[in-house]
DNA sequence: CATCTAATTAGATATTCATCAAATAAGTAA
DNA sequence: TTACTTATTTGATGAATATCTAATTAGATG
């Protein structure tokens, strides 16, 4: 299901008189004057909720004469609800529409690898993009051996090989959880950490 | 479930942001600033939203050090993703915390009946309560033949015996589907219709 | 056509709420 | 203690929205 929908659906029944009128539906269908006389609001109150359910595709209506009666549409009403329970039960990550892919191809990469370093390999700045600051990230702490443990001093010296701000590049490393620091100790974290928390 | 959580829960789902973090979590915990990074706003927003998402019951957190993880609660988002299925699907009508009851025991309607109606049988005046109002109604109605038709002259004639008021005793019988109307034609519904729609 | 009835629209009001920047708090480290 | 880091509070702003009254529409009836 689209993001903006399970958005609209949630935000329609997140209002007490339209659950009310949800419940009332439920019983068999109904006019809009009885929905405004067993909820004490108004008619245009009514219309105005209704056309909410409309659009979260909850009701479906039904005219005779001059009054209209409203249905509950239980399938699509129980089809909603659970959407969300499965996004969430869902065992890999599962992208809205239009949300950035956090993983690039090769390809990609090299082309950001390309943009963002100098022939010399020392590092122009850091991308401000944060899908690309990670690319550059992870591959800077490469050049350090897993399972090492290094001192600050080191650490510093190692990323200004790359680049004169080691300050910043190494709180990166921390805040991303390419690197973990316990007391003046560093070292690398497994990738699998990487750019995921 | 309370309707008042039943309600806070789904306002707290429809919110784009918080969908987001509820499927950023369920691939492990994040902390603060982390979400603020990959959601593109300030750490206070994240704040705001966490502890909205914290009164619906849907995270729970574990500090280390300066650093709060956030968990996702899924066992209580399934549970409250399905209550409005289980609300929308029990057969019997269940009122609300606080609702009013529509149906009325027998003695409590022949108390009302006993103060509406004078001694020889005639009504004093509709009541404006509307549970009370529909007592009133019903049993005028039932003085009436089921399957027989009525022309309106015939209706108002027997409405009299109750109150001259003949013509709005007739409006609230179609309005609340005791009696239909086909031309000129009035004829009882059954009972189940009887002041449900 | 004129009338009635149910529903809708238009416009106004008050409230809720998502977000941010700036300031503060709380906890950790040196 | 002093400095740093993560999170929270405060206050402001703008957008969304639930509700009402009054006016209008649309369909049915006579």
């Amino acid at each position: 299901m689209q993001l903006d929908k399970l958005v609209r659906f949630h935000k329609t029944i997140g209002d007490v008189t339209r659950i009310r009128i949800l419940a009332l539906l439920k019983n068999g269908p109904l006019h809009g004057q009885a929905l405004a006389d067993k909820l004490s609001v108004t008619p245009p109150t009514i219309t105005h909720h209704m056309s909410k359910l409309r659009e979260a595709d909850l009701i479906f209506e039904r005219r005779d004469k001059n009054t209209i009666y409203f249905y509950l549409n239980e399938k699509s009403l129980i089809l909603q609800a659970e959407a969300i329970v499965k996004k969430v039960q869902s065992p890999e990550p599962e992208l809205w529409n239009g949300e950035e892919v956090e993983r690039m191809q090769d390809k990609e990469k090299s082309s950001v690898l390309r943009n963002f370093f100098l022939a010399d390999g020392t590092l122009k700045h850091l991308p401000a993009q944060r899908k690309k600051k990670l690319i550059v990230l992870e591959h800077i702490v490469k050049g350090l051996k897993p399972g090492t443990k290094y001192t600050e001093r080191e650490i510093n010296e190692f990323i200004r090989q790359y680049h004169p701000d080691f300050a910043t590049i190494r709180r990166e490393f921390i805040m991303n959880h390419y690197m973990y620091r316990d007391q003046d100790i560093y070292e690398m974290n497994p990738p699998e950490l990487w750019g995921t928390m």
